[in-house]
RNA sequence: GCCGCUAUCGUCCAGGGGACUAGGACGCCGCCCUCUCAUGGCGGAAACCCGGGUUCGAAUCCCGGUAGCGGUACCA
């Protein structure tokens, strides 16, 4: 089995093609066939290698590797010219200066489910000829045969007036050149099927191949929350923005192959070998999928819990570009969904206390004051300033005081944090150390 | 307009003629745990688009309607 992921370099990889690139290559591993990576970057204008390189950064950061490639589409055009030669001169295909006002006019004179077709002149575009009579039959994997009678079908136009390809054509000889056994791509493309098995159909009668057609599967499309077009507005739509959220790969890669497939039973947390193991065609959804961020930021907590302490610290010093967050991240791991909920709840610890004059005015009142007063003096006096000691030493205080636990802790929470938020209190201070947990209390106390 | 596709809780995924009193997950609500925030535990509300037909029996098959989506480029 030879699978292909074709994404065209229009900038960042939207999450539509991360799915798209994850499903063939899951298809792939689990088949133990090969993944081929090309570029389709026949549009000129929106081509540029910043793009390219965009596709390929998204594609390494979610660890989707290829066997091939990346091949670029534009570097093939001596093989395509040679095909489109081949077709015009086998009279598959012909030139045509007609516009698409033309097409137009025709379909208004002939009626408009009956397709366009040119007469053969000596300049113009290349359009492909679609046989006047029968019908093409996609057989879709994901949602059966899909019949185009050809008398819908306009000649497609296959190459521009100055001779460079256009994407119906190039695809279809790519595919075949590159031995493509599975086509998976977005629903998108249903419509392109047609000619581009034409193409094919073509290009074998003119002996520029013997193969056979590819196999087809066309994935439901990705929409946003609301039901229209995934877009900025959703908050992320690019798996560049996946990663600045602090999203883990590995956790986009499982809720990704959720949307549009299912293992079969009720598994929802499936690790990348799960799915790879579990990966088919045959359990592909026909129905359109909504990406929800929510569902995400859970399986991405889930994710990080299961994160070893080491492996946690790489991944917020290396998202956060700080140093040093071993002790930081081992007691916010429970409390973060995201290496993004990191900073926010633990920032305090590292870089000093905030300013919350809300938390100030409910928790460092009169009586709270006083708990902290006495709760500095305990923690002072406490024998050690481990996790442990701090917690007897902060006990006898609650205890003494006869007060509510949260009476000592909030305040303390405030003093060291300047918030109401953040990992165990116990753990922070321990963080802190004693010398600069006195130094914040008084530094609190000495206020107002 | 034309061509094509789709339709199960708010969302994702199961169920594909009787096992459905329709299952799981996210989210939501309630309770418990608790130093905040989380985590964890327990419980709850929540769906077969509508109308016909086939059948002893339909969420499941067929037809129609409606809605949504994709395509309809000398874009990809």
């Amino acid at each position: 089995m030879r699978v292909r992921f074709a994404p065209s370099p229009t900038g960042a990889l939207h999450i539509g093609g991360a799915r798209t690139a994850l499903f063939n290559w899951l298809l792939a591993r689990h088949e133990g066939g090969e993944l081929v990576l090309r570029i389709e970057d026949t549009d000129r204008e929106r081509s540029t290698p910043e793009n390219v390189e965009q596709i390929l950064d998204a594609l390494r950061w979610l660890e989707l590797d290829w066997d091939e490639g990346p091949i670029l589409q534009t570097e093939r055009s001596a093989r395509h010219q040679e095909a489109l030669a081949a077709l015009l001169e086998g009279g598959h295909a012909y030139r045509s200066q007609a516009t698409a006002e033309d097409v137009k006019a025709y379909k208004e004179l002939h009626g408009s489910e009956r397709g366009f077709r040119g007469e053969a002149e000596a300049e113009g575009a290349v359009r492909l000829r679609v046989p006047d009579e029968g019908a093409t039959v996609v057989q879709d994997v994901v949602r059966g045969a899909n019949r185009f009678e050809h008398v819908h079908m306009d000649d497609p136009v296959i190459a521009r007036a100055d001779g460079s390809v256009l994407y119906n054509f190039a695809v279809a000889i790519d595919d075949l050149d590159s031995a493509i056994t599975h086509v998976v791509r977005g629903e998108d493309h249903v419509s392109n099927t047609p000619k581009q098995l034409l193409v094919i159909e073509a290009a074998r009668a003119v002996g520029l191949t013997d193969a056979a057609d590819p196999l087809y599967a066309h994935l439901p499309l990705l929409h946003g929350p609301d039901g229209k077009k995934l877009s900025k507005r959703h908050g992320a739509a690019s798996v560049q923005e996946l990663r600045d959220a602090g999203y883990l790969p590995e956790a986009v890669r499982n809720y990704l192959a959720l949307l549009g497939w299912g293992a079969g039973d009720d598994s929802t947390v499936l690790s990348t070998q799960e799915l790879v193991d579990r990966f088919t065609l045959e359990r592909i959804s026909r129905n359109p999928a909504r990406f929800d961020e929510t569902k995400l930021k859970w399986l991405n907590g889930v994710y990080i819990r299961e994160l070893d302490e080491a492996e946690l610290t790489r991944r917020l010093e290396q998202y956060t570009g700080r140093a040093d967050l071993a002790e930081a991240a081992r007691i916010s791991q429970e409390k973060i969904h995201t290496l993004a909920d990191f900073m926010p709840l633990a920032g305090a610890l590292l870089d000093g206390p905030g300013d919350d004059p809300a938390a100030r005015e409910r928790w460092l009142d009169e009586d709270g004051r006083a708990a902290l007063a006495d709760a500095r003096e305990a923690l002072a006096q406490a024998p050690d300033f481990d996790q442990a000691s701090i917690e007897a030493a902060l006990s006898g205080v609650i205890e003494r005081r006869a007060a509510k636990p949260r009476q000592v802790y909030q305040p303390l929470r405030v003093a060291i944090t300047g918030t109401t938020i953040s990992p165990g209190i116990f753990e922070s201070l321990a963080l802190l150390g004693r010398e600069e947990t006195l130094r914040r209390i008084d530094a609190a106390l000495a206020r107002s």
